[in-house]
DNA sequence: TGAACATGTGAACAGTTGTTCAAACTTTAT
DNA sequence: ATAAAGTTTGAACAACTGTTCACATGTTCA
């Protein structure tokens, strides 16, 4: 069966069945933008299995590139690219010495947000 | 300058900077491989605006899907798909009424985790 | 100084993701 | 039965992401 096309089915939909104390309350909940958009970025860092084991690698002391290529068993090259995604939003830091470069996680909070997420996954 | 192609880098590296000891408890912390990538999953789906929206409307009660596609400015087919997915990872649930449909938060603890990823970006 | 090691970086490629569009249900009202 | 409203779904497309490869940079040591 064909649906005939409607110009704006938005606006009919609206004036049905939207409940608008419902709809404002909501809207108060939601952050603005630009914070929201923060959220969601650091959560994309959170969401790539080698960038967990580097952070979960890490929360045992400071590793330097070639020990968590060797541990995770990944070219430095692809480490390093990760590592700089780590920095650039404040999860790890690093120190260096010599030719080596040490990494170290930046702040214990993210080790308790992973764990948090964890719990989530476990429970279900 | 050009680097002779080295055929294994990555064993000379193993014998001259590895810290053996650091290594083995390092790899302790990393969780099974399962577990991990359910973890990523998961990190995944809150990593979209979209759906960061949806679950904060959703922290003020239950909203049907028009409801959401009117407070959010997007179409309901958008809306239907991101609900599909936070229905597959347990983070919605719904109830059918008539020709409507409910969602609402599966779980408070979601909420707690977006609010600790928030003060982690605040912070920093 | 130059060779070797540790790390960093840019470009490119394959794989994934979110949105849109068209069409299908499903339920309600006429 | 028919039509309309609310929701869902599959396919397709553009945009994004992670890895690889080749190369560059910086450091140590002989």
């Amino acid at each position: 069966m064909k649906l005939k096309s409607l110009e704006k089915s938005k606006d009919v939909c609206e004036i049905t069945s939207i409940n608008k104390e419902a709809v404002r309350k909501a809207v108060e909940k939601i952050p603005e933008d630009e914070l929201l958009f923060k959220i969601s970025e650091n959560f994309k860092v959170l969401s790539d299995a080698t960038r967990l084991k580097i952070l979960h690698a890490l929360s045992s002391g400071e590793l330097c590139v070639c020990e968590l290529a060797y541990l995770l068993g990944i070219s430095t090259s692809a480490i390093s690219h990760q590592l700089r995604v780590l920095r650039s939003y404040n999860l790890v830091k690093f120190r260096k010495q010599g030719k080596m470069v040490y990494y170290s996680l930046a702040d214990e909070h993210v080790i308790e947000i992973i764990k948090n997420i964890s719990g989530h996954v476990v429970e279900k």
